[in-house]
RNA sequence: GCCGAAGUGGUGGAAUGGCAUACACGCUGGUCUCAAAAACCAGUAACCGUAAGGUUGUGUGGGUUCGACUCCCACCUUCGGCACCA
């Protein structure tokens, strides 16, 4: 803890934040979209309070605002909050307080903790996405997408949270438990509200080689997660019955060598299948058993394969060959089409099974390099090989078998090419009350009806009843559940589960352009010109959820012709997080740093500069309380730098020494300017940029001590304070602008231009060249910088160290790399 | 298992084929002070050496090159994503 007031932050802090808010430096005109440059931050959960590791995703975005600020953009930085969502509920239940006065209170304190950082937004556009003006947008997308076909209500096979009681998308399942609370989740058979983003998964694929200024990391994610791949899907004549069996696979190579078919237990042809069989009860039983074990507990590690013999069989059509159907746990019902043809000898999963029931097993691919037995083989072989036992495929290699016997399905009608995803359809209801209601009545005569939109916004009941059994209030509220039907006018009910928060956040970032619109969601023509997002900066954490559901509706705003692009952010920066003593930073932890305190001690500038220093922005960060103190020692001898340089008269002339030194402080000047604003533009390398300012200031007051009376060319040496002022005040904008004015600026420095560094002032004259014997350094000289290579040569031969080297030594080869290196090969 | 990222002083990190450890933290010694903080000066990879200087050194082992933290091959470790996905 540093005792002593280095500079007075606090006055200055608070004066500047007043200053720039009064004069609406961060406030855009919508109509003034030329040079724009929408700068966006990913709105947050307003949870209680900010710790440091939040803040650096709000300082980075701060700086790269007022940098491109300062780079003549017209910038538009908005913010708002993600404010629905469970927690909120969850202390309605606990403490009694309604989630919309939590919520608005925690939006009041987040917001002033990012006043007092000095993180500046348009606050004139904020969107909250709790409030009706916000939700009624949201709940006209799930009518549109309704109308589309793309909105609709299935029973299925759900992910169940016991702790939160509801259900869950698949994205917002981890490991089997519950991404907000690790619960382990269950399985429910539930009929519930689906966006078919499965609709959209070839482009969400293909499209991220759109991304050219995405993080390759997040792209692999989504890839990844869409899951592509293609193969056959095969029509198995099932023997004895009318029904066609398919099964997908991306191995038709391997299909002389398939020896059985493999069900899923819950596959809607066992029932029909088992029907007849001798053994039926048994049959059942095991199916049963099998249905029984939750998905959880299948996939837990290596669950122990199990299956039954359905006493029927399938025609292979390549070779008339009955095969036997049978029933496995091992397969699933959600991917492909829950059926396969198990070729043990090429897959690991079939062989085990396999080995395990006693069945055939036939290598059709033989491995180049050993040939394959099918009665010694310990493991499946899954690579590459020569086809063998496949008829007239014989003897060409497995890839181009899989185009070849591809072909010949189609030509005989057996099946067809075809592409699976791993993605599944978007589930969006929450048996929840602290989200938009979803816009459905259920009439008895009707049926299922979208509310129109001119009786929008679906009202949330703000006098509801939280029950500590965590049941929706809504399906209590009668005023509520009981409405009319749109449509024919007689009593009707409402739909009571409310939207997955991940949909209000999916098109936040349209409303900031115009957020006052009252009959439209956002204005088509306005959102084409600001849009796509310039820079979208938050947490790794929205790789998949996020990121991949905005991408989702973008596309579908496109294809109905509401928008005019088809992807939403054009540059993502994923920042790393800060990490607290060996852990992310958490309340349960208690290893949070709050910024108050250290703003407290230290100012807000302090805390900035600390963050963007720590290390690169990308990458997670130890936090360190010295590392602090060093921020601040730095921006003490910053404002020192300024009152020295102003006290700074000339007084003659300055000696050949000082000439040197001056003419070397010009050229790290201009070589400064340059590296900072190479940062800055090509990647946010914020902790270099910093450095080589550091450097500056160091070289500057190097400069000074050498002749403390001032005789000297003071123009280069205000022209280093200035810039290193300047250079400085994206990161630290508050002691920036106070200083700017200390030397004698008038207007706000954000509204001045960056610097630009002459080329001229940056070249070297003199230069150090390292001389290498064999690659090894032996010694260094200084030379001037246009030496011709014959005359380094003769100076390099002349070092009395290297002189020493060589002795006697022939020199085989001379290697030069201008400017830098000399190597000498012995 | 598959895919991806990473591994550099006591610490955070810099350098993407050319002087390894910039910048900062910490530490050691000094100046100032009654004292502390701040500030300023000097030093700080390891080993050998009084020194000049030398040797070693960027996870490990090979390779390419006049020259490798950087490129290639194999491996080890850590982190992240996916995973009975047919």
């Amino acid at each position: 803890m540093i005792e002593e007031k280095l500079y007075p932050f606090d006055e200055i802090e608070k004066k500047w934040q007043a200053y720039w808010r009064e004069n609406k430096l961060f406030t855009v005109d919508e109509q003034n979209w030329k040079n724009k440059y929408y700068c966006l931050m990913m709105f947050p959960y307003p949870s209680a309070a900010l710790h440091v590791g939040h803040g650096r995703n709000y300082i980075i975005g701060d700086v790269v605002a007022r940098y491109k600020m300062m780079r003549g953009f017209n910038v538009l930085t908005p913010m708002g909050f993600d404010a629905f969502g469970l927690p909120a509920e969850n202390a309605a239940i606990k403490g009694g307080i309604p989630p919309k006065v939590s919520t608005l209170n925690n939006i009041a304190t987040m917001k002033r903790q990012l006043d007092q950082w000095g993180v500046e937004y348009d606050w004139s556009r904020v969107v909250i996405s709790c409030l009706p003006d916000y939700y009624k947008w949201t709940q006209w997308i799930f009518l549109k997408l309704y109308e589309k076909g793309l909105a609709y209500k299935k029973k299925a096979f759900v992910n169940w949270c016991p702790s939160c009681k509801t259900v869950l998308a698949n994205e917002q399942v981890v490991n089997g438990t519950c991404e907000r609370c690790s619960t382990q989740t269950t399985q429910k058979d539930l009929e519930q509200w689906f966006f078919r983003i499965t609709h959209y998964a070839d482009r969400l694929l293909s499209d991220l080689d759109k991304l050219t200024e995405w993080p390759e990391r997040v792209k692999t994610m989504q890839a990844n997660w869409i899951g592509k791949s293609t193969g056959v899907e095969i029509d198995f004549k099932i023997d004895g019955l009318a029904e066609k069996l398919k099964c997908f696979t991306t191995r038709i190579d391997t299909i002389y060598g398939a020896t059985f078919i493999a069900l899923a237990p819950e596959h809607p042809f066992v029932d029909k299948i088992i029907e007849g069989a001798k053994d039926k009860a048994a049959i059942s039983k095991v199916v049963q058993k099998m249905r029984n074990e939750s998905k959880i507990e299948r996939s837990q590690e290596e669950a122990a394969k199990e299956g039954v013999f359905t006493e029927k069989f399938v025609i292979n059509p390549v070779n008339n060959k009955k095969i036997p159907v049978w029933i496995a746990n091992y397969i699933l019902m959600e991917y492909g089409t829950g059926a396969i043809m198990a070729v043990p000898a090429h897959d690991e999963r079939d062989f085990e099974f396999a080995k395990l029931y006693k069945l055939p097993i036939e290598v059709v691919i033989d491995d180049p390099k050993s040939p394959l037995d099918a009665a010694t083989m310990k493991e499946a072989y899954v690579g590459e090989g020569i086809m063998a036992n496949s008829g007239k495929f014989n003897g060409i290699d497995s890839q181009t078998a899989i185009k070849k016997i591809g072909d010949f399905f189609e030509e005989n009608k057996w099946g067809k090419r075809a592409t699976q995803y791993r993605l599944r359809d978007w589930l969006i209801s929450r048996q929840r009350y602290w989200g938009a209601p979803i816009p459905i009545v259920y009439c008895p005569k009707c049926g299922t009806v979208g509310v129109p939109e001119k009786d929008l916004p679906v009202l949330l009941p703000e006098n509801v009843e939280f029950r500590p059994t965590g049941e929706s209030p809504l399906k209590f509220a009668k005023d509520f559940v009981n409405t009319k039907c749109p449509k024919c006018g007689e009593p009707a009910t409402r739909e009571t589960d409310t939207m997955d928060t991940f949909v209000d956040s999916s098109w936040y970032y349209l409303r900031y352009i115009t957020p006052k619109l009252t009959d439209r969601p956002f204005d088509t023509e306005l959102v084409n010109k600001w849009l796509p997002v310039d820079q979208y900066i938050g947490g790794i954490e929205h790789a998949i959820l996020h990121l991949l559901y905005s991408r989702f509706i973008t596309k579908f705003f496109y294809d109905i012709k509401v928008t005019g692009f088809d992807e939403p952010f054009k540059n993502l920066f994923t920042q790393g997080m800060i990490i607290k003593d060996g852990a992310k930073m958490s309340k349960s932890k208690g290893n949070v740093v709050s910024p108050d305190k250290l703003i407290a001690d230290y100012g807000a500038d302090t805390v900035r500069l600390y963050t963007l220093f720590i290390g690169p922005p990308e990458k997670d960060a130890e936090w360190s309380d010295r590392g602090v103190e060093g921020a601040y020692k730095f921006l003490g001898r910053v404002w020192r730098l300024v009152e020295k340089g102003n006290a700074l008269r000339a007084t003659g002339n300055a000696d050949e020494k000082l000439k040197k030194n001056i003419d070397d402080l010009k050229r790290k000047t201009h070589q400064t300017i340059k590296k900072v604003t190479d940062d800055l533009d090509g990647g946010f390398h914020f902790n270099t940029a910093i450095s080589a300012i550091m450097e500056l200031v160091n070289e500057t007051y190097d400069v000074i001590a050498l002749d403390p009376s001032g005789k000297k060319d003071i123009e280069v040496l205000k022209e280093a304070i200035e810039s290193v002022v300047i250079l400085l005040s994206p990161f630290v904008p508050h002691i920036g602008e106070e200083m700017w004015r200390a030397l004698g600026k008038t207007d706000s420095m954000f509204k001045s231009k960056w610097p630009s560094y002459d080329k001229n002032a940056i070249v070297e004259k003199v230069v150090t060249i390292a001389i290498q014997i064999n690659g090894k350094l032996r010694s260094k000289i200084e030379v001037s910088a246009d030496m011709n290579n014959a005359d380094l040569k003769a100076a390099v031969l002349s070092d009395p160290k290297i002189k020493n080297w060589i002795g006697e030594k022939a020199i085989r080869d001379l290697i030069i790399v201008p400017k830098k290196l000399v190597n000498v090969v012995l």
